[in-house]
RNA sequence: GGGCGAUUAGCUCAGUUGGUUAGAGCACCUGCCUUACAAGCAGGGGGUCACAGGUUCGAGUCCUGUAUCGCCCACCA
């Protein structure tokens, strides 16, 4: 027996243990085609919010659904807790940062750190209902991961797509390392636009406006644009930089805007990515005046050892004193920061791993198209970030906690030296490479790499990490490609983008079929839930005990797939009454069930068929959804049908069932088939969403599989266009009548004297096979029907006002 | 500045390929203790579908422009 109430906190705790212990998610290749999912692996770093539980909640959906089309289920989960974000996070416990700690020992802090995280997060997606196979979870710094990260580094290196270069990268100045162009962030910030003087050497002065005055000493050369009238005959001509007096060429480039600032540029090495452009087209000198922690370079006269910020204050004070300065603008502008740590980005020049982006657009671009995206126009923010990308991907950086480069370099002439295969993984810090001499110059001692790889190299190979890649026992004929990938719209130019790039130079193929984006939680209208805003204002772990997890997944579970959602308490409470009227139905049917015995039945009574052909029409139209992603969609429609079905068939078959001495036990029965019916299939349908209270009431009056979750779902085979359409039309007379009571105040059990009714004939075709449960329904002791050609018309209804029990 | 999306009731959102009178929930108002459910049921009020043009017999839906918001990118002269 169903209890009374729901109590969720205790079932949903019941019905986790038992899919653990029944292994109900567990993935084993069979005969059954594989539906595999690449979720992301959130970053560990500290917390989870209610965007996660979001976006997690939509592609969990989607796992559940393919399962009850009989799909065998691969959905891994995972962790990104390698990089970065890890480190940051320690360093925040520590209140030390990683260099202070020692690389050794931040280390060892880490994989305490994201293993205590993870834990907590495990368990919070375990209670969200999350149908993962825990044993095939993987974390990105694992020994097994790092292998497969490595294994990806040397195939890249075997297949010339990875190489080794001194080249000018974004360097991070507070985080010590350098950075992709992936990992930037525009903020605005307030600064100066400084006007200043400059002469050429025969004497005539011209204007440069800059914000970046402490770039002056970087000078190499000034540029005008030649198509400029005003300043173009300055070209050829030589520049005297006042304060650090040097004097650099006046050349010309169309990439001078004529209109921005004064038309007249300094270009520096390297204070912006036109800069390094500019060094490259003309073969500039390099003058690198920062050092890797923000500084001046001590050989910097005046300004060296000043931070940038000090050295800004202190040139221009010296171009005022002695004249130079034009005039300062107050200036609001955007600026690139790092995403990690939100400060300004600046170029440094050092040799890093770089993979080859720029050669093979092209190719990114097809494999974009030959994936499915939901919804389709998240394709273009794809390309757009692949025709835009301007950098090859930067993958070293200065930093401890992550995949080691498989890699030494010979002391003497700096070759590198790479691991062997067969040997990953390894650490270059601790191991030797097998080779006992440089190749190239036979020198026998080296220097093993210190960097390691971008958070997105090893993330990016997430599929190969599901697959096995490149062990004995893989799953690579079955994940290669996989079926999905979800992820919110903000991780498209990265991780997509560089699971693509790895898919591509690894197997030549597309990583998965299908792309399923989500969109953002809001904290109010226009405002998105952010970490430095600080208003993300409920926890998950706290919802989930006050509303519980089913009820929070159907908030996840609403709105269009890729759109973004408030937080909504309303709609939560929305999900609690649905949940609410699901238990209670299920009680209803339940208590008509008892001696209600399975068997094949084909003499339905016309209510019957009305509420049966239109559950068969509204599940076609939520497996469509569903096949479009639209998790919200399907439910919102499910929902519908649910509620007709709760409001108006229950209330006309449940005198049918109450009372068989009066309607007869065939159509009883027939009330009885169809309720038991369509309480299994709403189950299934409603099991996608809501997986705890759909499996307690499963288990209670079900239970010819292990699970609810792994029943399959059977479209109905009924046709009953008829019933559908005229059924709809009794229900418009019904709700009419009931709408007459009502305006009389009085109950709806209130008796309907005489009830004259205009009728077509088809629909009194229809009401006289549905007589007895139309009269019951209504309590009308008199009916007359007349035909008219149109559908119906209620003439009159006289209420027996006299007559109230 | 570029790309993409959004703008529908006081609030949160649906509205498939253009087709009667634009829907739901919450909130509000009026009734109803009805052998599942008062966390319920039956009704009601509330919308110039952001704005301005256009295409069409017909536009919330298609086209153009404008405004506001969001995401991504570019802008450090």
């Amino acid at each position: 027996m169903l209890d009374k109430k729901y109590n969720a906190q205790e079932k949903e705790t019941k019905w986790l243990n038992y899919w653990n212990e029944n292994k109900v998610y567990e993935f084993k290749p069979d005969q059954r085609e594989v539906f595999s999912i690449d979720t992301p692996p959130p970053t560990v770093n500290g917390k989870i919010h209610i965007g996660h539980i979001f976006s997690y909640s939509q592609t969990e959906m989607i796992a559940r659904y393919k399962r009850l089309r009989g799909y065998n289920i691969f959905y891994p989960f995972g962790f990104d807790d390698n990089g970065l974000p890890s480190e940051r996070l320690v360093e925040k416990e520590q209140g030390k940062k990683a260099h202070e700690i020692g690389r050794e020992e931040f280390s060892k802090l880490c994989y305490q750190t994201t293993d205590k995280y993870e834990e907590e997060f495990q368990e919070l997606f375990s209670k969200m209902g999350v149908s993962t196979d825990w044993n095939i979870h993987y974390k990105t710094v694992s020994p097994s991961t790092i292998k497969i990260s490595q294994t990806s580094f040397l195939d890249l290196i075997d297949k010339g797509h990875c190489y080794h270069k001194e080249s000018p990268a974004l360097w991070c100045n507070e985080c010590l390392t350098s950075i992709a162009q992936a990992e930037l962030e525009t903020k605005t910030i307030k600064t100066t636009f400084n006007y200043i003087n400059y002469s050429t050497t025969d004497g005539e002065t011209f204007t440069i406006a800059t914000t970046r005055p402490e770039l002056i000493p970087a000078i190499v050369c000034v540029f005008v644009n030649p198509n400029d009238e005003k300043h173009k005959h300055l070209i050829g001509k030589t520049a005297h930089i006042p304060v650090i007096d040097v004097e650099v060429p006046i050349m010309a480039d169309e990439k001078v805007a004529i209109d921005k600032g004064t038309g007249i540029v300094m270009c520096c090495t390297f204070g912006d990515q036109t800069d390094i452009e500019w060094w490259k087209k003309y073969n500039l000198p390099l003058k690198y005046i920062f050092t890797e922690d923000g500084k001046i370079i001590d050989s910097v006269p005046n300004y060296g050892g000043m931070k940038i910020k000090e050295a800004r204050k202190k040139i221009i004070e010296d171009l005022q004193a002695g004249g130079y300065v034009v005039k300062i603008e107050e200036l609001e502008h955007e600026v690139q920061t790092h995403e990690r740590c939100g400060k300004e980005v600046e170029y440094s020049v050092m040799k890093q791993w770089f993979i080859d982006i720029m050669n093979h657009k092209e190719d990114f671009l097809k494999i974009g198209n030959e994936i499915k995206w939901h919804p389709e126009h998240m394709h273009n923010r794809y390309d757009e970030w692949v025709n835009n990308v301007a950098w090859d991907w930067c993958i070293s950086r200065q930093r401890y906690f992550g995949v080691p480069f498989p890699v030494w370099y010979c002391k003497d002439c700096g070759e590198p030296i790479f691991a062997r295969k067969e040997d990953l993984p390894v650490n270059p810090l601790v191991d030797s490479p097998r080779e006992d001499k440089c190749s190239k110059c036979g020198c026998k001692q080296f220097v093993p790499e210190t960097d390691v790889m971008d958070t997105w190299a090893t993330s990016s190979v997430t599929p190969l990490i599901n697959m096995r890649y490149g062990q004995d026992e893989n799953y690579e004929d079955i994940l290669k490609p996989m079926s999905l990938r979800t992820n919110a719209s903000e991780i498209i130019r990265t991780w997509d983008f560089y699971t693509i790039v790895k898919s591509f130079y690894h197997f030549g193929q597309r990583p998965w079929d299908n792309v399923m984006i989500s969109g953002f939680v809001m904290a109010n209208k226009g405002e998105k839930i952010s970490k430095s805003k600080g208003n993300s204002k409920v926890e998950p772990i706290d919802l989930i005990a006050q509303y519980s997890a089913d009820v929070i997944r159907y908030w996840a579970g609403s709105g269009r797939l890729g759109t973004d959602i408030v937080f909504s308490e309303e709609t939560l409470l929305r999900g609690k009454k649905l949940i609410n009227k699901i238990w209670n139905v299920s009680k209803f049917i339940e208590m008509h069930l008892a001696d209600y015995e399975d068997k094949e039945f084909n003499d339905y009574e016309y209510i019957d068929k009305w509420i049966l052909g239109s559950f068969q029409e509204m599940e076609k139209g939520f497996i469509k959804y569903l096949d479009e992603y639209e998790v919200g969609l399907a439910l919102n429609h499910l929902e519908k049908f649910f509620w007709n079905f709760c409001d108006n068939y229950i209330e006309i078959v449940k005198h049918r069932l109450y009372r068989p001495e009066e309607f007869g036990d065939i159509p009883r029965y027939s009330g009885q088939k169809t309720v038991y019916t369509i309480l299994y299939k709403l189950l299934q349908d409603f099991s996608i969403f809501f997986p705890f209270i759909t499996e307690e009431i499963y288990q209670e009056l079900y239970k010819d599989q292990k699970s609810v979750h792994i029943t399959e779902i059977k479209p109905l085979e009924f046709n009953f266009e008829s019933e559908i359409k005229n059924g709809d039309l009794i229900m418009n007379i019904i709700s009419q009548a009931r709408g007459e009571k009502t305006i009389n105040n009085v109950s709806l059990k209130t008796p309907i004297k005489n009830l004259d009714l205009r009728l077509n004939k088809e629909l009194e075709d229809a009401i006289n096979a549905s007589i007895k449960d139309f009269k019951a329904t209504l309590f009308i002791e008199n009916l007359n029907i007349k035909l008219i050609d149109n559908d119906y018309e209620v003439n009159n209804i006289e209420l027996d006002l006299e007559n109230i029990d």
